[in-house]
DNA sequence: ATTCTTTGCGTGCTCGTGCACGCTCTTTCC
DNA sequence: GGAAAGAGCGTGCACGAGCACGCAAAGAAT
């Protein structure tokens, strides 16, 4: 473990002048900064994070949260984990406030504006996908306030990181569960949110490429939206099940699969259906076995992850990757629960 | 955020006399004592992390790990996981010792001997099951060394914490798994390492149970041991399913995954097939289609949570749980890899 | 020749906690 | 009555990094 002081002992300088090199702060003399340098790299010196995260405390950050708050239960979870997240950062001296606000361009920004009044240091977001928001990430990240958005990412913005699902190996991951469940010819209907919704198609452009390749025998014979409302979802649903009585298998791409899953109880199908969420009514219907697997976006995990990119980045000035995303091991079935 | 010396404060002591309350270290007349807690407790004082962190330099921690090298690369994951976790406690100025040694109780011994002598302050085991090595795990305890096992644990020893698959859930996955993939009646055969072992027999009995509950038409058809060898695997299942040419699906419940997999390549047979690990043989016969889907113990994060636990117990003194189970959300199959 | 500015650098304090040392006041013992 | 012991408490330094301040020397301006 080597220190500022070790460095500056052997470049025979001050620590003050060793850390105006290390943090690049200028008023170093080019000769003096190159040899610290070279022995900083000899040294492989890393600063220690106790020590960076206490001298960081006298700035008193603080990070803000502005989440969706939706009847959709899925920022519920995402919320856990920024809670979770939170009450540790806390132990660090951060403070975090949390805002949720309804699905729309302008309480968003509202909200947006009332946290940089707040005097935020850095940002977690589930951003709306309109230009204006955009710009505000934009005008943010230019005051040198990053932002980190979460679960849905926004076209071309200056955000520092995104957290959340890679929805096209999803849908690839829902197509190999699919060939598992099922066997010769099947026939497989497809609901979801709306075909604007990047995530949403991805999701089902990943399904479709994977079939292609591998599973020829599973054809996709209808593709519905209900644009992420229960009772559509309920009436497009049994429409679809009396079409096709003989349907092998469903994918709920987006919300809508506590009514779709009404609609298939009171049928008399019993297709195969994966979904893509945990929210309470879905674990339900996996415990009943009316959904057979659910492929878990891992909410909480994404806000406290989220969180946590954040905090690095504020106390240690860790540039983290520009996209993370979660994966691996997310399938559950009823057993798993 | 409150310090100890805002207690200190309120308290009208000095903040030594905070410290030696909050860590009852003595020296407090009883009246000061029950006066500080209570001003503590009021305020709700949780001490700074990365105070804590830094004051606990002056120690220079060493962490000991002690895992296995067998020829079975699940260590290796595991390792991985202590690799990574270890970089990022280097910045917090901690050391860890690492050693593998071979599946064997002096081995262990001798290795377990060696960190001591080094002069560890932690210790994080994959132990071997013996007497003696129980013995110097509460040997080292007793000098109050926290000992985190991981993997497998050891019945009745002092050990701080266990980290490790709850393979009792494993197997209720496995079942969940095979249901879902098969129909109608189902012969299953069972390819364990040893019924003496605890965690393949937990990992047999949880299958059952769950078929047993909730999927009657999944039979037993037979249970071999290979006893964790490949060759030895590769014959029994080679005569497995020479015998029930129409088993319909084998589950792996320990290693000998690749021999018994490359039996049943040889075969005529296209049984579905679970198995326990994510070792390159295994992802190699996953992508092959060979293997339908493989349960993670998630090697890896039981690496480097492993660490964190013992991590966190040097430098706040946080107690852990005393045991960490990871199953959620662990299956995988081939397009989750 | 004197002030003023700039460059380059060292010093000293801060963050919150842990802990050794040492001080004062009381009690005990011969 | 004086020494020794011990209880109860405060002070000061350490840990590693960040950063404000200020000092000295060299150069520029008057």
């Amino acid at each position: 473990m080597t220190t500022i002081k070790d460095i500056a002992d052997l470049a025979g300088v001050s620590r003050g002048t060793v850390d105006r090199v290390l943090n690049s702060r200028g008023a170093v003399s080019p000769q003096t900064a190159e040899k610290v340098l070279e022995i900083a790299r000899a040294l492989g010196y890393r600063p220690n994070k106790a020590g960076t995260a206490l001298a960081a405390q006298k700035k008193k950050y603080k990070i803000g949260v502005l989440l969706f708050s939706e009847h959709n239960p899925f920022f519920d979870e995402v919320m856990e984990g920024v809670r979770a997240k939170a009450e540790e950062l806390q132990d660090y001296g951060i403070t975090t406030i949390t805002r949720r606000v309804e699905f729309d361009a302008n309480a968003q920004l509202l909200a947006l504006e009332e946290l940089q009044t707040e005097g935020i240091h850095g940002l977690m977001l589930a951003p709306y996908n309109h230009m204006r928001i955009k710009e505000k990430i934009d005008e943010l990240v230019e005051k040198q306030i990053p932002v980190v958005t979460v679960n849905t990412d926004i076209d071309g913005s200056r955000r520092m990181a995104y957290v959340g699902s890679d929805y096209r190996k999803g849908g690839c991951t829902a197509a190999g569960l699919f060939a598992l469940m099922t066997a010769g010819d099947v026939k497989l209907g497809i609901i979801t949110g709306s075909s604007n919704v990047l995530c949403h198609t991805e999701r089902i452009e990943g399904l479709k490429d994977t079939l292609r390749r591998f599973y020829p025998r599973i054809h996709v014979t209808e593709i519905l939206e209900n644009h992420d409302d229960e009772f559509k979802s309920y009436t497009l649903t049994g429409r679809l099940l009396r079409r096709h009585p003989d349907i092998d298998a469903l994918f709920f791409a987006a919300a809508g699969v506590h009514g779709g899953c009404r609609a298939v109880e009171e049928s008399e199908c019993r297709p195969k259906i994966i979904t893509f969420d945990e929210v309470p009514t879905t674990l339900k219907m996996l415990k009943k076995g009316i959904i057979s697997a659910t492929i878990s976006q891992q909410p909480c995990r994404q806000g406290s992850r989220s969180l946590d990119l954040l905090f690095e980045y504020l106390t240690s000035g860790t540039v983290p990757e520009k996209e993370h995303y979660f994966v691996e091991h997310s399938i559950m079935i009823r057993e798993t629960m």
